[in-house]
DNA sequence: CCAACTGTTTGATGATCGTCATACTAGGGA
DNA sequence: TCCCTAGTATGACGATCATCAAACAGTTGG
């Protein structure tokens, strides 16, 4: 019934695509959503802060394509996690590390 | 006698761009050669494998104005070190998290 | 004072990335 | 069966980035 998006072996992340998958503001504010750990609908409304659905769609793959996340797909609806204990098993306390950070404010730069 | 390279205030360093600045696999080998806190003389040999000077230059600006390194000039000679406890104050547990990662060895995707 | 050395700065180039618009695909309800 | 819904795929555009080459600047040694 359910289907799940193509996605890589835990063993085959490569640390620097994590990396780089982390090093986008939007896609830091979908991992503070996801952060909890549950699978949400998509899209909530905290996705859809003036960015286009295509473009969400887009920064789901790259999370999903560097291992981070998992896409589930039942009938008509996509829901998605964070595969924290697998990221975890591989780099340690960075997934904290990094959710932590991103939730930290950003200085104005004035 | 010593000179500074300006870099920017601790709280001054914006998120995105320290992950930014992490997300590049020239700049995690050197962050991994920074790694033990001392200086180190510009440029070791480690740091030379296939680059040109010129990039290595460019890739010390980033880590800079990211604010994760630290440049001392004496002389001719350049020191760089990491700003491990600034970075840490501010984004617990992140530099220890990367630089596992960086030291974990990358998969070979055949 | 001049030459050698170290690393920076600038400019150019090719690649990658984020974004949007549009078209496409699949499932569910009437 | 037909259409609506939800997200994906594709293509294009502008911006950013990594890289190198060449010119430049500061320091030391003769």
């Amino acid at each position: 019934m359910a289907r799940y998006l193509t996605e890589p072996d835990a063993g085959d992340v490569k640390f620097t695509e994590v990396m780089r998958a982390l090093a986008d503001p939007v896609r830091l504010r979908m991992l503070a959503v996801l952060a909890d750990g549950e699978y949400h609908p998509c899209w909530p409304e905290e996705f859809l802060v003036g960015v286009h659905k295509s473009t969400l769609s887009h920064h789901f793959r790259v999370l999903r394509e560097a291992g981070i996340t998992r896409t589930r797909l039942e009938g008509r609806n996509y829901f998605i996690q964070l595969r924290k204990e697998e990221v975890d098993a591989r780099f340690p306390g960075l997934l904290d590390a990094v959710l932590n950070g991103a939730r930290e404010p950003e200085p104005t730069d004035t």
